[in-house]
DNA sequence: CTGGCACTGTAAGCGGCTTTACAGTGTTGT
DNA sequence: ACAACACTGTAAAGCCGCTTACAGTGCCAG
C-alpha cells in the first residue's frame, strides 16, 4: 500500500522526493542503493556553518530550517524545508565548508547520501542532474525574491507576503477564511522577514484589529485575503 | 594570435566562458555551432521582466546588469557580469517568462543561443552541465550573502563590503592605496546595496573625512583597507 | 565652447523599526 | 500538578536611513 504509516520503505519515499519527478523507477532504484535513512530529534542540527560537507540529503518527513547566524546572534532563515525537498548538495557539488545551517525543526526522517556517490550518480543520470539544476534554478527565484521584499517592502507587506504564502502552502479551508496550521512562533516569522520579534508581534496586533486575520492561540486564519493582498503593493 | 583585436572568433570567445573552463574543445566546438554573435548598444536592454525567454547569452566584451524595478521605480541590481558569464539560462531551461531584466551598461558583445538548442546541448554534454549546475550553485551563495547583507548589517558595512568587493575584483594597486577603475554612479552602487542615492553620497562622503578612501571625480582609491574591514563586523 | 543634462554634495525633517523593558500567557517536562 | 521556561503583547525612547529640496560640479553633444 502506498502508505508510510504502512510500509515506509526507501523507495516508497524516493517516489515522494521532487528531485525525482518524472524520473525512472530505475534510475530511483540505484539511488537507493547509495542512501541511509536517519531518525534526527527536534532541535538537533544537521550542520553548521563551516562544517565540511561530507553528505547530501533527501528529506522525507518533519521539517529542516536552513539558516545562518550573525555574530551578534541575530539570524536570518533562509528557507522552511518540507518533505520532498533535497539539500545540502551545493556545498557538497564543490566540496565547500556548509555555507549555511541545517537545523531540524521537528522529529524528522531524512536520507543521507556520501558527496561522492551523490557527484557520481549524477554524473550517470544526466536527466537526475538536469532536473536538479531546474530545482536549484527555482530557489535562486526565491531568494531572489527574497532580496526584492527587503529592498522595496517594508515590514507589514513583507508578513502580508509571508501570511498569504503560507496560507497557499499550508492553508485549509473554514467557515471565516483560511486556516494556517502553523508552528512557527513570531520569532522564526521575523528571521524569515528579516525584522524584530517585537515588530511581528504587533504588526499581527494591526492585522488582527484591522480584520484581515484572526488568532486563537497560535492558530491563524485569514479572514480577509484581498486586504493582505492589498498591502503588497 | 590569442587575442581578440587580432582574431576575433567564436571560439576564441568561448575558450574565455567560465562555462567551459576544464571542458574538451571538441564539445566547445559544438557549442560554437549553435551560437551567433551580437553586437549591443551602451544602455540596450537584452530583455525585460515579463518576456518570453528565448535566448540564453554569453558574455564576450562589456558588462551586463542584471535587475528588477518596483512599481515605485525604485530598482535593484542582482549583478554586474563581467565578460566570460553565462546569463538568462534558468528562465529559459524551464521556459518561463524572464523574472529579471538584462541591460548592457557599455558597447557589449554577446553571444546568442536559442532555448531550445541550449537545452539539447546540455542533454549531451553532461559535464558542461555539471559545471553550469556548480555555477549557479556559485549564484546562490552569492545572493544569499546579499540577504545576509541587507538583514545583518547598516549601510556603512553594506558600502564598505561592497568597495573591499569591488578592491578585490577590479582593484590596481597604486602609491596611495587601491585604485579602483569603477564606473559605477552612485545611484548604481545604490541599487547595489539596497539604499538611496543620497546615503550613498553621504556615506562615501564620512569614508573620506575619515581618511579611508580618496576621491578624485569618479576615481575612488581605497586608502586604509583594515579600517574599511573593520566597518564589516 | 557652451548649454543642457546627469551626477554629486549636503542638510533638515520625518517616519519606521529597533531596542529596552516588563507583564501576561501558554507549554513542557518531570 | 506545577514549576520553569518559552512565547506573546505592548509601549516608550532613540536612531538610522528616507524624503525633500537645492546648489554645485562635470561631462557631452551640437
Amino acid at each position: 500500500m502506498d502508505h508510510p504509516q504502512a510500509a515506509p520503505n526507501k523507495l516508497w519515499f524516493l517516489k515522494h522526493i521532487r528531485l525525482f519527478d518524472g524520473i525512472s523507477p530505475v534510475d530511483m532504484q540505484e539511488m537507493e542503493k547509495i542512501t541511509r535513512m536517519e531518525e534526527v530529534k527536534k532541535r538537533q542540527p544537521l550542520y553548521l556553518t563551516g562544517d565540511p560537507s561530507r553528505n547530501v540529503y533527501l528529506l522525507k518527513r518533519g521539517r529542516v530550517k536552513i539558516a545562518n547566524t550573525a555574530p551578534s546572534g541575530k539570524e536570518v532563515t533562509f528557507d522552511i524545508l518540507e518533505p520532498g525537498e533535497v539539500f545540502g548538495e551545493l556545498d557538497a557539488m564543490e566540496d565547500a565548508p556548509r555555507s549555511t545551517s541545517a537545523e531540524a525543526l521537528d522529529d524528522a526522517l531524512i536520507c543521507v547520501i556520501p558527496r561522492k556517490e551523490f557527484d557520481q550518480y549524477l554524473a550517470m543520470h544526466p536527466t537526475v542532474m538536469f532536473k536538479l539544476t531546474k530545482l536549484i534554478g527555482l530557489r535562486i527565484k526565491k531568494i531572489q525574491s527574497r532580496v526584492e521584499d527587503l529592498v522595496f517592502r517594508d515590514v507589514p507587506a513583507r508578513l502580508a507576503h509571508l501570511l498569504s504564502e503560507l496560507g497557499k502552502t499550508e492553508g485549509v479551508a473554514d467557515k471565516s477564511g483560511i486556516r494556517l496550521k502553523v508552528k512557527l512562533t513570531h520569532q522564526e516569522m521575523a528571521n524569515l522577514i528579516g525584522c524584530s520579534r517585537e515588530t511581528v508581534s504587533t504588526t499581527m496586533g494591526q492585522f488582527r484589529d484591522n480584520g484581515l486575520i484572526q488568532m486563537d492561540g497560535r492558530t491563524i486564519t485569514i479572514v480577509n485575503e484581498k486586504g493582505l493582498s492589498k498591502l503588497l503593493g
